[in-house]
DNA sequence: CAGTGGTCTAGACCACTCA
DNA sequence: GAGTGGTCTAGACCACTGT
C-alpha cells in the first residue's frame, strides 16, 4: 500500500550505525547504557560480524560510544566539562579563595582534584615558545611540567617555560613547593605581576603518548592552549602549553573589546 | 651476537602503522607523500590485506594520513591555521580596512574567502542560546546562518540568534545585504555597541551533517565557539554559534587580566 | 586497462569480565 | 564457563582514478 517502496541504498555497516546513532539521539539507549553484542546485531541485520563491528567503529570516531574489552559497547555518558576561565589568572579570586581555578573547578563537581609536578629541568625550548618569549631557541629555560588529575584521572598537561634570567634560583626553578598562592603569586614577588594574556587555541586528535599519558578513549580530541603571560610593560615572561582532554574541559573566556 | 633478540610483542597491525609513523615523523614520508598501498603493506609484512588496512585506518583516526579512494594513502598536508583573535570584534580594524578579519586572514593565506548567508529565520533558540540571551526558549528569535569558505572550501559556519525586540524590522532581520562594516556596525545603529564579548570554547568530533557540510576527512575535530556579544550595560543582545574545522581554524586571544 | 581504496564474508583464536 | 570485544586470515566484488 502507498508509496512503492524505496531500496535502501545505504551499506550495511552504515545502516547499522544509522540505526544505533538514531536510537542513542531519541534517548533509547540512554548515556551509560549498553548497546547490543556485535554478534548480536550481525546475526539481527543478517551480516557478519565485522560488518556490525565496522558500525561500531564508526560510532566510536563519532565519540558517541565507547567499547569495553570483554563488557561491552556503552554509550559514553556526558560528563559536564570542567570551564576554565579568564579569570583563571585573577589576582582577587587567588587571594579571596586561596584554591587555584582548577580546584575549584574539580570540586564543584563532587570530584576530587589533584596536580602535581612531574619534573623541573632545564632546556631549550620549542621553536613556539622561544617565538612567544622573545628568546634564541637555543638559550636553555626552566620547564615545569605539571599535571593535574580529577579523582586520580588525568585530565590535563600544562608544560611552563619560564627564562632562567626571570626563575634565577627563586622557588620557580626548584621542584620544591611554591608556596602559598598560585605559580603567579611567585611572579608578582620577581616584580612580574601579570597584567595581559595571550592565549593561542587549536584542536587536534591526541598522539600515542598523550593517549596513553591522559589515558584518552578513542575518537576524542584535545585542547591544546598555548598561553603567554604578559607583564605590565607588554614583556613575555612566562609561557604554558596546556594538552586538556576534549571531552572533560572547556574555556571560557570573557573579555572587553579593546580600541 | 650481542643481545638476544627480544620478540616483537606487538601487534601486527600497531607495527606497521608504528613503522609508518616513524616514517611520516622522520621526514621520509613528507606532507603530501604517497604511502605504500594496502596490497604493498601485507605483502612487506606477510599480514592479510585487512591487518595493513587496520594499521592504516590507526593514523586515520590520530589525523596523519588520509585515504583517497582509487588513488591511495597521502600524508595529510599541514595547513596553517587561520587564527581568529579577539580583535575580531574590533571597531578600529573595522573601520580602518573595510574588512571582515576573517576575508584579512584568508587573504593573507594567499586564498581567497567568501561568505554567505544561507538563510535567515524566525525561530525559538537551542537551550543554551536562550540562556546566554536571558530570555525564554519560547520565544522566537531571528536565527542568521553564515557561511565561509576558502578557495570555496568550507571552513566555518556561524549560526546567529538575535532577540526580535532587537532586530525589529532592521537589516538584521533580513536576508539583504547587511551594507558597510561588519554585523555590529547595525548593531551599533540600533544602540547596542559591542562593549565586552564572552566565548566558551569546546572541541568534539563532527557529527554526520558537519561531516558533510565542512566536507571534513575523517580524524579531525571541530572547534566549537558559543559567542556572547554584550553591550555597555553588560547586557547580551546576540549570540552566535561557530562550528569550525579543527584541522584548518584555531583562536587567538590577549586579553587584560581584570580584578 | 591496471591499480587503488571501500566493503563484505565466514570463519578462527585470543584476552578480558563476570557470575 | 559463557559472553564480550580485539585481532587476524584469505578470500571476494565493487567504485574510483589514472593512463
Amino acid at each position: 500500500m502507498s508509496d512503492k517502496p524505496e531500496a535502501d541504498t545505504r551499506l550495511p555497516s552504515r545502516r547499522i550505525a544509522d540505526d544505533l546513532r538514531a536510537s542513542i539521539e531519541r534517548g533509547e539507549l540512554p548515556p551509560g547504557g549498553k548497546l547490543p553484542s556485535e554478534r548480536d546485531l550481525a546475526s539481527r541485520y543478517g551480516t557478519a560480524r565485522n560488518t556490525a563491528r565496522e558500525a561500531i567503529s564508526i560510532l566510536q570516531s563519532e565519540g558517541l560510544v565507547i567499547a569495553q574489552h570483554g563488557r561491552g559497547v556503552f554509550v559514553r555518558p556526558q560528563t559536564p566539562l570542567m570551564r576554565l576561565g579568564s579569570n583563571r589568572y585573577s589576582r582577587r579570586l587567588r587571594s579571596e579563595t586561596g584554591l587555584s581555578p582548577f580546584r575549584i573547578e574539580v570540586t564543584k563537581q563532587g570530584r576530587v582534584p589533584k596536580a602535581e609536578c612531574r619534573s623541573v629541568t632545564t632546556e631549550p625550548p620549542p621553536a613556539d615558545v622561544a617565538d612567544r618569549l622573545g628568546i634564541d631557541p637555543q638559550t636553555p629555560v626552566i620547564r615545569r611540567e605539571n599535571w593535574y588529575f580529577a579523582d586520580d584521572e588525568p585530565v590535563q598537561v600544562g608544560v611552563t617555560y619560564i627564562p632562567v634570567d626571570i626563575a634565577g634560583d627563586s622557588p620557580l626553578a626548584s621542584e620544591k613547593k611554591l608556596g602559598k598562592g598560585s605559580i603567579y603569586a611567585r611572579f608578582e614577588d620577581l616584580g612580574y605581576p601579570i597584567a595581559r594574556i595571550r592565549e593561542e587555541i587549536s584542536a587536534r586528535m591526541p598522539n600515542p603518548e598523550e593517549m596513553t599519558g591522559l589515558a584518552m578513549p578513542p575518537g576524542v580530541p584535545v585542547i591544546e592552549v598555548l598561553h603567554t603571560s604578559l607583564d605590565e610593560q607588554r614583556k613575555p615572561f612566562e609561557v604554558t602549553r596546556f594538552v586538556m582532554r576534549g571531552d572533560l574541559n572547556g574555556l571560557d573566556y570573557e573579555m572587553p573589546i579593546e580600541d
